[in-house]
DNA sequence: GTCTGGATGAGCT
DNA sequence: GCTCATCCAGACC
């Protein structure tokens, strides 16, 4: 497909904001090489009343402070080692953002096989599909979409769109049930996957 | 196929 | 010293 995208659509309301960035295509040209995938899977976390995000509550620390950002900025931060990737959304007093948890992999396959050391798997959650594109929190914290490094493009549309509870937040209260985590259904690069893979993985075109 | 446990590191208190 | 929005290998069915 053809064009970047036109990420105003980040602007406005964020469970809106997450499914939109379904199939769209994350290209970044990092440390030499230039790899990109088709986005399959989000999370969506609502700032100051969502018990799960980082921003809840408000207080600003170290380890959060690039989420109090306006949209089309990206926030990394770091778990068990890993790195993962949230794209902003509205504004530094609204402090939401969309994590990315999974990506089908396109250009760059042999590069990301390279990173990850293995040749399965290799995008299908938040700290392999950082990891395959090269995101690191040290390099890349903070900075804005749509810059030499990281590039969204238009890239697929689903066919069926299915939102279910975000994963791994069980001590999160109220915040456990939210149904904010949408994924292209029948895609094999999602989390925990399972169940038969959908004609054309998922996509309508 | 499912389930478990250890590695791992930044940052809060 | 404790927490955590993870990953993977190994054990078992």
């Amino acid at each position: 497909m053809s064009g970047e995208v036109d990420i105003s659509f980040l602007q406005h309301d964020t469970l809106e904001a997450a499914k939109n960035l379904l199939g769209k295509e994350i290209v970044t040209e990092t440390d030499g090489g230039l790899t990109s995938g088709f986005i399959t899977e989000v999370e969506a976390y609502l700032g100051l009343e969502d018990r799960a995000a980082h921003t809840f509550g408000g207080k600003v620390t170290k380890k959060n402070e690039k989420m109090f950002n306006s949209f089309g900025h990206i926030y990394v931060y770091t778990m068990h080692g890993h790195n993962c990737m949230n794209f902003l959304t509205k504004d530094k007093e609204h402090p939401e953002g969309i994590l990315i948890r999974g990506i089908e992999p396109n250009a760059g396959k042999d590069i990301m096989i390279q990173r990850r050391g293995r040749e399965k798997n290799l995008t299908d959650g938040p700290g392999k599909l950082t990891k395959a594109l090269g995101i690191r929190r040290d390099l890349h914290n903070g900075m804005e979409l749509n810059n030499d490094i990281l590039k969204l493009m238009e890239g697929k549309v689903p066919a069926i769109i299915e939102a279910t509870k975000r994963i791994g937040i069980d001590t999160k209260e109220e915040a456990v049930d939210f149904p904010y985590r949408f994924i292209v259904k029948g895609n094999p690069h999602v989390s925990r996957f399972k169940g038969k893979i959908d004609e054309n993985n998922g996509w309508k075109y």
